[in-house]
RNA sequence: UGGGGUGUCGCCAAGUGGUAAGGCACAGGACUUUGACUCCUGCACUCCCAGGUUCGAAUCCUGGCACCCCAGCCA
């Protein structure tokens, strides 16, 4: 039997091309050296994972590493919670950056006098125009900027100023450092980019330091080029930042050049996949916090039940390539199946209980039944079920006037219990209002553990657990936290109101009181499931991570 | 009527001049003490469109069309 320590097949991809290609011409002595280089602003999210993957598991093939660094140079937006928390992630992810954690921030002097060299070149000057004004300047998409009347201040005047802008004897906004490159450049990225800005503001890290931060055009690539990177992976949009990518890279004395390639990021339908977004849902409410289950988050899927391992696979599965595309949620609710479906114990739970009582049972008595922890994986073992008079089933395995192919329990119907006897059910007993209670059914002694010694077969076998041995949990059920498969605009408007559905009288087998966090489990016919976080002792809460397949399901609904 | 990208099955995605991989989804069937799993079978004479080159084109050329990104002192 396969196991979570396979290795899914690696598919091509245009990312790998060009490695092959460059390692074949022996570029970069032979080495492949990464990064994952997240804004510490928000939780990482499972876009970030096929990112990480990406970078983490090309270091791992081609022998290489991959390098940890936050890219924290906007401290009004940055946070050490988040450190912590993406730290947190990538671990669990399953990767290791060894020694290679930087921060770009570790990189301020450095790049500081990076700075100044572009200035004594004449390649950077000090911009004393508003932001406003910048933005006027710079022109259209269709018309050229033009020059700021301070674009010609000469290198000693620049130096001086940038040095009194360090020095902290300028206020916020009032001067800029910018490349000088060309105004009238049809790439508007390439129309002198502002590369440092004044900003009084307590980093995270450096404190208060420094009031002038560097931009990220200007710290990204030095930071690659100051570690050795051979491949700076990004995402689609900094494409039309790559010409100045290689400018700064080209016009100062860095130890190499890496390259910048880009891939498109992942889309998945029925969520949203902004940081900004994501914040959103957390700050107003929508969500109880960055680890819902219900979040696109590591942290949210990890709660949920997600183990690290379908997460691999499933952005292995998605493939690396550069059109923009909207992965189908199912492909993710495969992935994780089919991990959950190798490794997860079987228990027996009844989500929506239904009382039957066994009139031919003995009043007092209780057996126990062997049951299997895996269907395929005898390794797994066995454990033993009570098995009494009173049991409980679900009630949607029950119907009192059954469509044709319907082969659970019904009046004068046989069925299995899974693991336990056959049983028939004789009377239906209901309350005032009509509905259903409680069923009353008698067993056959001789078919113990499920099957009939007359060889006589039943069509259905249903899940079940003894009332008197059940241990009560509620439990959280997950759908789709948005309705419309690419949510837009007023995401508001898509959320889907049915996200999570709480149970709160569920019967659990016995084992269960002993579940513990790390565990995931399958409830045979309902769906994978793990204990929450704000589960106890006195209060056992469970979330379900992903319903099974249901066939029957399917076709009920066609009627 | 600026620049940069992308268009191959419902959704992802290989393919780089030699006659359309694979996965997900879906539909049949087998098996089944989970209507789960597993296993079979089916699912693009066609690659955004139109011309052209070639014995031969998804792959080359020309011209269109559609969609995405860029006008933060965000990343």
């Amino acid at each position: 039997m396969s196991s979570n320590t396979d290795t899914p097949p690696t598919t091509a991809n245009f990312v790998r091309a060009i490695i092959e290609q460059d390692l074949a011409e022996g570029k970069n002595d032979g080495k492949v050296i990464t990064r994952f280089p997240p804004e510490p602003n928000g939780y990482l999210h499972i876009g970030h994972a096929k990112s990480a993957c990406l970078n983490f598991g090309l270091a791992q093939d081609y022998n290489g590493r991959c390098h940890l660094r936050f890219d924290d140079t906007n401290p009004e937006k940055e946070e050490v919670e988040y450190i912590e928390s993406i730290q947190e992630d990538i671990r669990w992810l399953g990767f290791d950056w060894g020694e290679h954690l930087y921060f770009a921030s570790d990189y301020f002097e450095q790049l500081y006098d990076y700075a100044e060299h572009l200035i004594q070149d004449g390649l950077a000057y000090v911009d004393s125009l508003s932001a406003e004004e910048i933005r006027e300047y710079r022109g259209t998409l269709t018309e050229p900027g033009i020059p700021s009347p301070y674009r010609d201040r000469t290198p000693e005047e620049n130096l001086d100023l940038f040095r009194r802008m360090r020095a902290g004897e300028f206020a916020d906004g009032s001067h800029v450092l910018r490349a000088k490159i060309d105004m009238s450049h049809p790439n508007i990225n390439m129309r002198d980019p502002v590369l440092y800005r004044i900003r009084r503001v307590t980093h995270h890290r450096t404190g208060d330091t420094w009031c002038i931060y560097p931009m990220y055009d200007f710290t990204h690539g030095l930071s690659d080029a100051m570690e050795g990177i051979t491949h700076s992976i990004c995402t689609l949009e900094f494409e039309a930042h790559r010409p100045l990518y290689d400018w700064i890279l080209e016009k100062l004395p860095v130890p190499c050049h890496p390259q910048q390639i880009e891939f498109a990021r992942l889309n998945l339908s029925y969520t949203v996949m902004s940081k900004r977004k994501l914040r959103m849902l957390v700050e107003e409410g929508v969500v109880a916090g960055w680890d819902d289950p219900r979040m696109p988050t590591l942290a949210g899927m990890r709660r949920r039940g997600v183990t690290p391992a379908a997460i691999r696979d499933f952005c292995d599965r998605v493939g690396v390539a550069k059109s923009n595309s909207l992965v189908d949620l199912a492909m993710l609710e495969h992935s994780i199946r089919d991990d959950l479906n190798q490794n997860a114990p079987r228990r027996l739970a009844v989500l929506d209980p239904l009382k039957i009582v066994i009139t031919n049972y003995p009043v007092e008595e209780v057996e126990y039944v062997e049951a299997a922890n895996h269907p395929q994986d005898p390794s797994f073992g066995t454990r033993q079920l009570p098995f009494s008079r009173e049991l409980y089933i679900e009630r949607r395995d029950f119907m009192e006037d059954p469509p044709r192919k319907f082969h659970r329990l019904a009046p004068g119907r046989e069925v299995r219990l899974r693991f336990g006897y056959f049983i028939t059910c004789q009377d239906v007993v209901k309350d005032e209002a009509g509905r259903v209670v409680e069923l009353h059914c008698t067993y056959d002694p001789e078919t113990r553990g499920g099957s009939a010694p007359d060889g006589r077969k039943v069509k259905g076998t249903i899940h079940w657990v003894s009332a008197a041995h059940a241990v009560e949990a509620e439990v959280r059920v997950y759908d789709r936290l948005f309705q419309d498969e690419l949510p837009s605009g007023e995401i508001w408007d898509s959320l889907n109101p049915e996200s999570l559905q709480t149970l709160y009288n569920c019967k659990m087998e016995p084992s269960l009181a002993e579940a513990s966090l790390d565990e995931h489990f399958q409830f045979e016919r309902n769906g994978y499931f793990c204990l929450d976080p704000d589960s106890n002792s006195q209060h056992l809460i469970l979330n379900r991570t992903v319903s099974l397949r249901d066939s029957w399901a399917k076709q009920a609904k066609k009627g």
